[in-house]
DNA sequence: TTTATGCTTCGCTGGTCATCGAACTATTCA
DNA sequence: TGAATAGTTCGATGACCAGCGAAGCATAAA
């Protein structure tokens, strides 16, 4: 019998699957036809890696009109999926090539729900040093301080704590080799970020782009 | 341009290699025909598979005579395949099926260098419960009165603070689905064991198992 | 030196699976 | 209603690659 961790690994392990898991990476829901264009193959050949992807429950589709709508089934999907990607990086001739080309990438990106990138790291970093996040090495706490800060930053912090997800976590950043934040803070601020139309998506990647003015008022917000 | 994370998941994708790699998942090295003979293959294809793991940077290999030795590469690669695995079991009807078949891999086993299995959970809750250790969800710590206790058992924290490692980390246990302890603490704790015979390897499993007057002393000393 | 064991190299075979063209259904827009 | 767009099904093609038999090299035991 197959083992289970082989089919697991042969649905990452095509390269047009890759691809468009790569671009589901970025958090947001991509059609069919985007993760066709993405992986650079025709819609037939797109459709049967999609179906693939969803019985293997990768995957979870939501159909919309004549659109199918596909994302990441979950966290620890797109948590191994990270995994991988720094496994992989860090695998491959670390010393010369760190990180991605894209200098946008580099700057400020989407890891599924949160900030990465150097503005994700200097984030992590300047809350740190104000004392609102503790770095334990492996371990990363909210501070009482950093709860009342958040708080007063308009986060709900009582209504988060009652579901499973960690409030905050480090997360291994893939270019930049070092922590920046995740966990459902994380997620806010980003969220927080895309709503006061301070930052805005790309179109095709998982880089996002920063306002003048938006970095600012972040940069001012958050003591970088 | 393949993309790096679609040539990690093909090695890890194909049969033969994923039995392999959770047979090293026990942390033994083993040699060239044990891992055939564990993938159910003749010696000349374990080869290739071997050298692609170990160009692929997911192996280490080791010559001792006419012997090659095999072992994963570092701690992030079982780290890797450990929530690999433990996705995929979560991925396949994750109510009927709970957990490897075998009742002695369900009771005691190695994950990579740390005992897992129920009595490794055992271990960990009573850790928890006598206050050595502080289960915040996420992210467990060692407290004080634990500090004192490894101490006393022989452990050297101040040596083991040093490294990289973090001292005491939890890891998700792919058959109970709760914490048990991984981290330098929990490898030093297995090893300790080994040391004193508490704790024989089966043959070709990741099982482990202890000697009845072993058990004893263990939950003792452990207050189990 | 001979014999056994561990591992490797080479070349062939066969199965699996990604890919696309062609033809089809479903939904939206004009 | 027709035309455009999104997604699907089918079948054929082709490439890749795991697998093994045969033969070889390297080390260890007798």
């Amino acid at each position: 019998m197959r083992p289970e961790i082989a089919t697991l690994g042969s649905l990452i392990g095509d390269p047009s699957r890759a691809y468009m898991l790569t671009a589901l990476m970025g958090g947001k829901a991509l059609t069919a036809t985007e993760l066709a264009l993405e992986a650079d193959i025709t819609a037939q050949t797109a459709t049967r890696h999609l179906t693939q992807l969803v019985t293997g429950k990768l995957l979870t589709v939501r159909k919309q009109g004549r659109h199918k709508y596909f994302q990441l089934a979950n966290h620890q999907v797109a948590e191994v999926l990270e995994s991988l990607l720094t496994l992989s990086t860090q695998l491959t001739i670390p010393n010369i090539k760190t990180g991605p080309a894209d200098p946008a990438l580099k700057f400020a990106r989407v890891c599924y729900d949160h900030l990465a990138g150097e503005i994700g790291v200097q984030l992590y970093d300047s809350l740190v040093a104000q004392g609102l996040l503790l770095d334990q090495g492996e371990v990363t706490l909210l501070t009482d301080n950093g709860r009342r800060f958040f708080s007063e930053q308009g986060f709900n912090i009582d209504l988060q704590a009652r579901s499973k997800r960690p409030l905050c976590k480090s997360c291994l950043d893939w270019s930049e080799r070092t922590n920046h934040l995740a966990g459902s803070i994380g997620k806010w601020i980003l969220q927080d970020l895309f709503e006061k139309n301070v930052v805005t998506r790309r179109l095709d990647s998982r880089a996002v782009t920063f306002s003048d003015r938006g970095l600012k008022q972040f940069k001012a917000r958050y003591g970088l």
